[in-house]
DNA sequence: TCTGGGGTCCTAGGACCC
DNA sequence: TCTGGGGTCCTAGGACCC
């Protein structure tokens, strides 16, 4: 059996741990830049407010219904998840970090020792206890089928955040009540077809045709056809693989016209790269620059390209992709535009070990191992930045806008909460 | 004025190899 | 009617996830 562990309205929650006054009132949290809304209370939700809602369409609305809002704050996110997955490990010994919000639990062998229910209605307690963070449990014999479970959970306060699907009749009844477009795997466009071929719940799914279902959606449709089914298809990955790609872009507060403010830009998110790649112990062999105007301004002459830079020999120093990265942006920025958004993606990553060397390069790179490492350590002891390259200047010209952003109650010695 | 960010996997088709 | 057999690597595009 598996479980997954999925916590509630999870950035909303987190803001509500330190400020007791948003409890029962409708709040929303806004993506990067105050762009959307990407988390709502069960308030919010009731009030009509959509996911991705764009902010400065809501915002009167919002005014209106003393919607209180939050600018994403994922330095207090990303701790407390660390928090809630710390408490999850001392109930079970394999657990698979599926996303910031969300870990998938290992149940095999406990059915014969344990009552499923009962121990994850003490998991669910000792986290909100723990953590003040409200999590739902789904328990089901697939992956797939604990996210079906976990939203039963989550919807019906009847279960009282445990829902457990452990029988065939169980599992029918569950999947006939379970729109096709909410099960994990079928996305938009699956949905779109599926319903128009009177395909409306998870239960018409599983009755399709298995060699149907493998032809139009692949295998990774004919896996989740299964899973629905019953038959466990996708492992657990306890171990959390190095990532191939590492990505860092940013939509600019203001719109930006001059190279050097974008060349500030680029030679912040390439340090974010770099020190990314370095956390990992891994290194790129490619760098892809791209620059955008904003598509949405129809009115605006659009300009979009993107270059991959090959390094001689793949690097992890800040110092070294910097000079590549803005070595690309130089060769596809062009005078005139208004640019929206830039970002720098890693690419060819293989771990620091492995690195294949370059018989025609004789750079010594020993002196840029030491000060990445000092770099590193500054940084992570003082806060990001506090050691930096002189090219990534003051951003005051394109950093994003954060206009109502949550103190770091847990991570900035002078945010911490204090009694009175 | 304003419209998020960061990932993974799979397939088809082309180019190339012996 | 016929035009070998068996591979690898790369890229673009599509689909999905949070």
């Amino acid at each position: 059996m598996y479980a997954l562990v999925d916590c509630n309205n999870f950035f909303v929650s987190c803001e509500r741990v330190f400020d007791s006054r948003l409890e029962g009132k409708p709040v929303i949290v806004l993506s990067n830049n105050d762009g959307c809304a990407i988390a709502r209370s069960n308030e919010a939700k009731a009030l009509g407010i959509k996911m991705g809602a764009n902010y400065f369409e809501i915002e009167q609305f919002l005014k209106r219904h003393n919607v209180q809002v939050f600018s994403t704050n994922f330095v207090l996110y990303a701790d407390m998840s660390l928090r809630v997955k710390g408490l999850l490990s001392k109930f079970c010994p394999d657990i698979e970090d599926y996303s910031i919000d969300e870990s998938f639990l290992d149940f095999s062998g406990f059915e014969t020792h344990f009552n499923l229910k009962d121990y994850c209605t003490k998991i669910a307690n000792t986290i909100k206890q723990g953590t003040g963070i409200p999590v739902s449990v789904g328990i089901a014999p697939t992956k797939t089928l604990a996210k079906v479970a976990n939203k039963f959970a989550k919807k019906y306060s009847g279960y009282k955040s445990v829902c457990l699907i452990d029988s065939e009749e169980k599992r029918i009844k569950a999947l006939q009540k379970f729109d096709i477009g909410d099960v994990w795997g079928i996305g938009r466009r699956h949905t779109k077809r599926l319903t128009e071929m009177g395909v409306k719940t998870a239960y018409d799914f599983t009755c399709l045709s298995q060699s149907w279902v493998r032809k139009t959606m692949t295998v990774v449709g004919e896996r989740t056809w299964r899973e629905l089914r019953g038959e466990p298809c996708i492992k657990m990955e306890t171990i959390q693989p190095d990532k191939q790609t590492i990505m860092v872009s940013r939509s600019f507060g203001k719109m930006v016209e001059d190279y050097e403010t974008l060349s500030e830009a680029v030679a912040n998110y390439t340090a974010m790269v770099a020190a990314k790649l370095r956390t990992q112990k891994s290194c790129a062999a490619s760098l892809l620059v791209f620059i955008d105007t904003n598509y949405f301004r129809e009115d605006l002459p659009q300009y979009s390209r993107h270059i991959v830079m090959n390094l001689p020999v793949a690097s992890n120093s800040t110092a070294e992709l910097i000079r590549y990265a803005l070595e690309g942006l130089r060769s596809v920025y062009k005078k005139g535009y208004k640019y929206k958004k830039a970002g720098v993606m890693a690419m060819e990553i293989c771990a620091q070990k492995d690195v294949q060397q370059n018989l025609f390069d004789t750079i010594d790179r020993s002196a840029d191992k030491r000060l990445m490492q000092v770099l590193d350590d500054v940084n992570n002891k003082y806060g990001r930045n506090t050691l930096k390259f002189a090219v990534m200047g003051d951003g005051k010209a394109w950093k994003i806008r954060q206009e109502h952003l949550s103190p770091c109650y847990t991570t900035r010695m002078s945010d911490f909460p204090k009694t009175v």
